[in-house]
DNA sequence: ACAAACTTTCAGTTTTTACTGAAAGTTTAA
DNA sequence: TTAAACTTTCAGTAAAAACTGAAAGTTTGT
């Protein structure tokens, strides 16, 4: 097998496995590309590779900047703008936690919170404190998910394994 | 506020919440209703309560039921099948952890696997050595993953938080 | 101040995903 | 064995998400 298609190969997968997560498709395949990729890619370079359109090589490479996972880089000499991909898998999944943390975890901390706070002025008082009950499980769930999350975001590779290890063998 | 309002607005919410994850949004609305519902329902109430289709309704039960996050119930003297959802929140998460490790983890898993395993025939020694070294990387940290969600898959809650909170109080 | 080199935006289009509703399938009771 | 009561399926349709490409915007060197 040839390099260049083992790392199509990689690309394309990743591209799918992306696409399960929130990630869109192209954004993942880009990701993919700037990972296996020995030199930072200019726009055009990711268009060509990937086939895609101009507007979408710019939209999702933007994408990757935001979420961390790509760094824009200048060659002297060139004009254009070249783009690296974050090689160690242990800051490129920190980054993910701490979007998709920030982008599911908190609202539904503020809504519980909302929830929370709200007087039910009208129902069956049992009803109201079955329901109330639930609101506040599903809460202490979400303020210890956050904690932990919190934590992982701010760990160091080594230890966090290290510890979660031996934590996990009884 | 009636107790009838909060409920709408955390199924709404709840629905937008999913639709963030993978979940579709009616599922997820489902699942939401469901949680806060007392009793169980019926296919009928949760097509009336929600607005949706009877097939919309009956497919989304089915998923929710696959994922372990829904049970059939049926009440004596009823011909009608009845759902009742999961309350457990713990349990929840576990059920979700676990579908998306098997959906998610473990085909990234088998392709790296794939890849370890490819003999590169073609290309430059030393961008073999790096395209390897990165598979590697990516192996190592997925390996350790898997490792971790199956251990959390089959953990106690108490113990699990107890633990957990231990481990990141330096 | 100009224009070449490059990046960003966005209206229109394509692709993907989800939903509807009616028809087919299944179960139960008489 | 029949039919009523219920569940499932799926072809067609609607809604949502992603992509294209050309036009507008920006930066840089002379």
């Amino acid at each position: 097998m040839k390099l260049t298609d083992a790392k199509f190969k990689f690309i394309t997968s990743w591209g799918v496995f992306g696409s399960q997560w929130g990630i869109n498709k192209t954004m993942a395949q880009i990701h993919g590309l700037l990972l296996v990729a020995e030199q930072p890619l200019s726009t055009e370079e990711v268009m060509e590779t990937l086939q895609i359109s101009r507007g979408n090589a710019n939209m999702n490479i933007r994408s990757l900047i935001d979420w961390g996972l790509v760094y824009k880089e200048s060659k002297i000499g060139e004009r254009k703008e070249f783009f690296r991909g974050e090689k160690d898998i242990w800051v490129v999944s920190k980054r993910v936690v701490k979007m998709r943390h920030e982008k599911e975890l908190l609202p539904l901390l503020r809504l519980l919170e909302e929830l929370n706070c709200q007087e039910i002025t009208d129902g069956d008082p049992k009803s109201i404190t079955i329901y109330k009950e639930t609101i506040q499980d599903i809460s202490k769930f979400a303020k210890q998910a956050d904690t932990m999350l919190t934590r992982v975001e701010n760990a160091n590779e080594n230890w966090f394994w290290k510890k979660l290890m031996k934590l996990f063998i009884r």
